[in-house]
DNA sequence: GCCAACGTTGGC
DNA sequence: GCCAACGTTGGC
């Protein structure tokens, strides 16, 4: 089993709002690495779900993959924010997985986790990083964990 | 809203 | 296949 941490706009998709829709298609995923690291998933592998672009951004819950990789709909949709008229709905080029909420976490704050001496080596911390999809080592995952439930 | 970082695109 | 321009991400 692999661990993930996974970055969303609360205000797109807060993890409250995971566990109240109970599985939510990842969507909107439109860089090469993290689409990869999408493909990699399978059912079961736990996501430290991250809320980025607000303030203060952090680590809010733990999800779960609950369905591997399907094209992305919203890659075909004049309407949607994420849509791609290059991709050919013959051979798309972009993929989600369903995720689905396992427990909600004491919000750990991005300045926290910077203090997490297992995270130190996190792509998440590593400067420049822009990946919205990243894989975590079991003890970075579990590092993180450990802390909110500490806290 | 700014801006640094960096991925992608497209001209050559 | 280089690289400048452009667009996007995401913290601040």
């Amino acid at each position: 089993m692999a661990h993930w941490l996974m970055k969303s706009e609360p205000e797109e998709l807060g993890y409250d709002d995971l566990v109240r829709k109970k599985r939510a298609g990842w969507d909107g995923v439109r860089n090469f690495q993290a689409r990869n690291f999408l493909r990699s998933m399978v059912v079961g592998d736990l996501v430290l779900f991250y809320h980025s672009s607000t303030n203060p951004p952090g680590v809010a819950g733990i999800a779960r993959i609950a369905k591997t990789v399907e094209p992305d709909p919203t890659q075909f949709d004049p309407a949607s924010h994420y849509y791609d008229p290059r991709s050919d709905p013959a051979d798309p080029r972009w993929d989600w997985v369903t995720v689905a909420p396992v427990r909600k976490l004491r919000y750990v704050t991005l300045d926290e986790l910077r203090t997490i001496p297992e995270m130190a080596d996190s792509r998440l911390l590593a400067r420049g990083n822009r990946l919205s999809v990243i894989p975590l080592t079991e003890a970075e995952f579990d590092a993180v964990v450990a802390a909110a439930d500490r806290g």
